[in-house]
This record gives structure tokens, C-alpha cells and sequence, in this order.
DNA sequence: CCTTAACCTAAAGTTAAGTTTAGATATTAA
DNA sequence: TTAATATCTAAACTTAACTTTAGGTTAAGG
């Protein structure tokens, strides 16, 4: 009575992800997906694990990481325990890169929403004459 | 009893901006700095104007804004008030844009934050084993 | 004056992250 | 069984955003 593992197609998991196929093919390429494996007939099947492992890869994408840092955090996880500090250390340096990332966003978009005030008065105006002097306070 | 103008060289702004000389040439080749004068030996002089419009290019950067759409937006504040309102709307477009790339960014870091205790946890017990049961829940 | 650092243009080169193409094989639905 | 759809590999191509190079000219300090 053994459970049949649950196994997607390249198709499927592009789909879950919002990629193309080609870029999953690509990331598999570059080592990103260890321990994929393929059918008789060359295909590839996606178990769990490799769903898992593309979760986090999507995660440090957005991160801001590039791929080759990717494929070496990747690398390290197949090395097991001896990596433990390298793994560590990366992700407590990527939690303050993304943390300094929030804050420049969030600067950007005060001034963003400056501009949205600006615009907006300036569209109602039919003019920039007025909201220029206002704003500019000179 | 005229006041001299303050204009800066190509160097001091781009130390200003954190960006290298070529790359302010670039952007004034690619039409992101209108206005921008050169001395009778075809030196850069950059006035405050210049730096004004620097600073919104380096805004429209950091908000995800493609270079030929960083310069459709200076084509049109040169176009003067017939494009207030593409002007408007582009920036309730990258409002919304950027307020998406903040919530995106915050998932990230709420990943990435999970993974710091995870890795906090298998390095002070220096082995992945008892954390991936924990965390897990299997 | 002289030299050293800063500036100029034009053109070629680089890099990351995919995308596209070509030609072949596999899977699925009718 | 056949047609349409999905998959495969390898290699070439694309794009954005710069950077580098080459060969000069200019500006500033001693």
C-alpha cells in the first residue's frame, strides 16, 4: 500500500510560479534545482522537494540576489551541516540588504506621492504655474 | 549686482549621486538631463536645474522605471502643460507600482526572517536535523 | 611653464538573465 | 491511430544598463 509520489511537469510548475519554461529550464541549467529527475523518456518530473527548492530560489530572486549566489546558497545545502554557518550568515546579510531595500523603496515613494499631490493639483489647475510656486515655496 | 550662477562639473555630481562619470554621460546622451550646458571648451557645467532633474531621474530608478521611460517623462515636462496629464498618470501608475513592490519586498523579508531563526536555531545546535523536525512539523 | 588630474567623444565591450530557434521526441485527447 | 500539444537539447540571440578603451583636450596647482 505505498503512496504514489505527487510529480508536476515543467508546464505545471512554470504555471505556479508565473514563469516561462524555457527560464525553469534555464534555472535547472544552472544547477538550481538539484535532484531533478527525468523519465525514461528524458522528461523532467518535479517531486515536492524540487517545488520546495524553487520556492526559495523564487524568495532570494526577489531578494535581490543574482543567480550565481543562488546556485553557491543551493550548493551549500547539498553539502549539509558543515555549511550551517555560511547559510546563516547569508541570510542574516540578506535580511539587512532587503531591510536597507524597504527603506530606499519607501523613500521613493514619499516622493512619489509628492508628486502624485503635485500632478494632481497641477491636472485640476489645466496648469503647473500655480502648484509650482506653491510647492516650490519661492 | 548680479548673482554668479552655481554650477558644478561632471565629477562633484556624480559624487552627489553615488554614480560614476560615465554614467552621467550616458544619462545625457540618452536625453535624461535637458538643458545641460558645456563651456566654450565643450566641458559639462550642471546648474541646480540639472541636479533637480537628476534627482527625479535617480526617483524614477529606484522605483523600477526603464531608461526610455525615464526619458519619455523629461520629453514631456519640456512639452510643457498639454502633458500634465500623462505626467499625472504615470505617477499614480508607479505609485501603485511601488506601493506592489513594498508588499512583494515585505513577503521577502518575512521568508527571509523565518530563515534566520531557522538557521539560528540549526547553528547554535549544530545540525539542521532538530530545527527541520521542529519547523517542519512532520 | 609644467605636470597631473579631470574632462571630452565615439565606439566597442561586458554582464545578467533570460528568450528564441531549430530540429527532434513524447504525451494526450479524440 | 492520428493530430495537436508538450517536451527535449544545444546554441545563438536579445536587451538593458552600463563600462571600458583609445586617443585626445582642458583646467588647476606649484
Amino acid at each position: 500500500m505505498q503512496e504514489m509520489a505527487v510529480t508536476y511537469s515543467i508546464g505545471e510548475v512554470a504555471e505556479m510560479f508565473g514563469l516561462s519554461v524555457p527560464t525553469i529550464r534555464y534555472y535547472d541549467k544552472e544547477g538550481l534545482i538539484p535532484n531533478l529527475n527525468k523519465n525514461a523518456a528524458g522528461v523532467r518530473r518535479f517531486n515536492e522537494d524540487n517545488v520546495s527548492t524553487l520556492k526559495i530560489v523564487e524568495c532570494l530572486k526577489n531578494a535581490g540576489m543574482p543567480i550565481k549566489d543562488i546556485k553557491q546558497f543551493v550548493q551549500w545545502t547539498l553539502q549539509g551541516d558543515k555549511t550551517l554557518n555560511e547559510r546563516s550568515q547569508m541570510f542574516q546579510e540578506l535580511r539587512v540588504s532587503v531591510q536597507e531595500q524597504m527603506k530606499q523603496l519607501q523613500e521613493t515613494l514619499d516622493t512619489i506621492n509628492f508628486k502624485c499631490a503635485y500632478y494632481g493639483k497641477a491636472t485640476s489647475d489645466g496648469t503647473e504655474k500655480y502648484v509650482k510656486e506653491e510647492m516650490h515655496l519661492n
